[in-house]
RNA sequence: CGGGAUGUAGCGCAGUCUGGGAGCGCACUUGAAUGGGGUUCAAGGGGUCGGAGGUUCAAAUCCUCUCAUCCCGACCA
């Protein structure tokens, strides 16, 4: 592509709405628009890189066996009323009505279509196992869009099902997927962890993350830096380690804490530490009262909560909810007499511990030496906390870290969650009815390029990682007035076209600084700089993107030379 | 949905408090010089000041409504 007629318009300031690097990033370089909030338009830069990304996942959801179809965007309502969904899923659903009144929505995932797709054509067990994909644009509602391509409305998703017959087959499919993800995610040039996950509204089993660490990543993941465990921080699980309680503590005294809400504000009141404190959290969990404890310095993991629970909708309680509930103002909530009112979940830790602090369900005030077996019922100790830095690895003991990530793949073994919803079913070797047993695979395609920008990026702009950039190699050349330049512009252009490779040459009545400063903000990995410097003495730089490594390549022999330097440049990505 | 803010040329912004010429930088067009890291000079083109209504002799500016966008929060008591 010659760069004089290509649309690639790139900005010298960022849009002021633009806040996450890759976002500032794929604006200026020219590789995105916004068209409103959440939804974006790719220009043809971007529309290059997602391809190359969309047909790495292709290549290797194909060797995995799976097989690409597409499906409809726009769906009936029947379907998500007979799965469930429709009530369930939630705003993020965009809902319409067409011209008969018919109620529809935008796809944001397609478990309904394609179960009703199988259910309708699939009687064997001999037809199994099938997989069968999709790279296609989803949308979905997002309370608050942000981070450019990040959290979109509008994006590009690769989403996969697989049909087995039987958990076994279920649990090949399952492996076979996160190993072509692994694979994907490595040919993308990407550093990424694989953790355990929680699956959240999709529903299902069990389920990993393919996260790429990137600091400005949304999850929070947890790994051991001595085997193999690897969890985003929702579902970690907290392990007890079975301290014994203190038997000797003094009765229940109340004390006031005027103001003091806060679990802060309670210590510097009291003069205690958090530790010493119990924490009450109420929920509103479907609509009915469940009071939370966990030790004052710790934080509740709704996820953990809603597993215990097998609930449906989770939030916290509102104010109106917990004075109702309670008795007392938000802050005040304590574990005494909570029971006649609400369950009560304890964290495992608490067992630990006796001669607490916590609140009395009575506005400023709060309980000092409180004993929980004694002073209170607890319906049942669970693992309901946040796994914290200072938690050892629930596996094997060893110290754990913390990292951000970006979710840009995530596989679900589903079960039977949809077949069942669906009544997608198959005869069995012994010709009995059997539920199909389902999984689901997603990509965030369009999610794949910004966090591949997070990743790999300095102050001069994007710096491709080889098999994701939208060309190879930028050409530069220097000096559009010299004829002879310009022909061996040219000439190089085409040698390196039938290399195989993608050029993008910079052709422009430019000077060379707004050349240069394009060449490093779109950033091929490899640029090629056509100067009359270098030309004079037969010479060609080149330049090494990431490394900003530069060499002299002879003219004479250039084919070879570049073939040789541009492995060199491959290898350090490795 | 709650809180905060912003809408003025393609992009970034000033002007709004205190009403009276619609401006600046970049980008764009033309010309000249320059020619290896966003060069310089000159001359231009481009805006219903988000929209509607109101107050006023007069509104980007004041008032009301509305639309849009962004930020924070919507789990930690």
């Amino acid at each position: 592509m010659r760069l004089r007629k290509a649309y690639i318009p790139t900005l010298k300031e960022a849009p002021a709405d633009a806040e996450v690097i890759s976002h500032k990033l794929l604006v200026r370089a020219g590789f995105l628009r916004k068209l409103t909030s959440g939804v974006y338009i790719y220009l043809p830069l971007a529309w290059r890189s997602l391809n190359k990304i969309a047909n790495i996942v292709r290549e290797e959801m194909d060797r995995a066996g799976a097989q690409e179809l597409h499906m409809p965007m726009v769906q009936p309502s029947d379907l998500w009323q007979e799965s469930g969904r429709w009530d369930f899923y939630g705003k993020e659903l965009l809902r319409f009505k067409d011209r008969h009144d018919r109620d529809c929505c935008l796809g944001p995932t397609h478990e309904e279509v394609i179960t009703d797709l199988i259910r309708g054509e699939v009687r064997s067990y001999r037809q199994l196992p099938l997989n069968l994909y999709q790279i296609q644009t989803k949308f979905r509602d997002e309370i608050r869009p942000r981070f450019g391509l990040l959290r979109g409305r509008e994006f590009i998703m690769k989403d996969a099902y697989s049909f087995d017959c039987d958990d076994e087959g279920a649990d090949v499919s399952y492996r076979s997927m996160y190993d072509a993800y692994w694979r994907i995610f490595s040919r993308l040039g990407l550093r990424f962890r694989a953790v355990e996950a929680d699956s959240g509204s999709i529903g299902g089993s069990f389920s990993h993350e393919f996260m790429v660490l990137a600091e400005t990543g949304e999850d929070m993941i947890v790994s051991c830096t001595s085997c193999s465990f690897a969890a985003n921080v929702e579902r970690a699980p907290v392990v007890w380690r079975g301290e014994s309680c203190r038997q000797q503590c003094p009765p229940v005294e109340l004390t006031a804490t005027p103001g003091a809400h806060s679990v802060a504000q309670v210590c510097d009141f009291l003069g205690v530490q958090p530790q010493q404190l119990i924490k009450t959290v109420i929920f509103a969990v479907d609509g009915n009262p469940v009071a939370v404890l966990v030790r004052g310095d710790r934080e509740v993991n709704p996820v953990k909560l809603k597993n215990l629970l097998n609930a449906g909708e989770l939030a916290i309680a509102a104010p109106e909810q917990v004075r109702e509930w309670t008795g007392a103002p938000v802050g005040f909530a304590g574990p005494q007499g909570l029971h006649a009112v609400m369950h009560v979940y304890a964290d495992l830790e608490l067992r630990g511990g006796t001669d607490w602090i916590a609140g009395a369900n009575r506005g400023d005030m709060h309980v000092l030496h409180l004993n929980l077996t004694r002073d209170a019922t607890v319906t049942a100790f669970a693992d309901l906390r946040v796994i914290g830095a200072a938690d050892p690895c629930p596996l094997c003991g060893a110290e754990i870290e913390t990292a951000r990530g970006i979710e840009v793949g995530h596989v679900f073994k589903l079960g039977t969650k949809y077949s069942k919803a669906l009544n997608a079913v198959i005869l069995d070797e012994q010709g009995r009815e059997r539920h199909i047993i389902m999984g689901c695979y997603g990509i965030g395609v369009s999610r794949v390029l910004a966090a591949c920008i997070e990743q790999n990026n300095d102050a001069d702009g994007i710096i491709f990682p080889p098999p994701i950039a939208p060309y190879d190699v930028a050409l530069l050349n220097l000096d559009t007035q010299n004829a002879d330049l310009c022909a061996k512009a040219e000439e190089l252009y085409a040698i390196l076209q039938t290399q195989g490779l993608d050029v993008l040459l910079d052709d422009r009545e430019e000077r060379p600084g707004i050349k240069f400063k394009d060449a490093d903000l779109i950033g091929l990995p490899v640029q090629l700089v056509l100067g009359g410097r270098g030309f004079g003495r037969g010479m060609i730089e080149a330049k090494d993107r990431r490394s900003g490594e530069k060499a002299e390549l002879p003219l004479e022999g250039f084919a070879a030379a570049f073939a040789t330097w541009r492995e060199h440049v491959l290898q350090g990505w490795k």
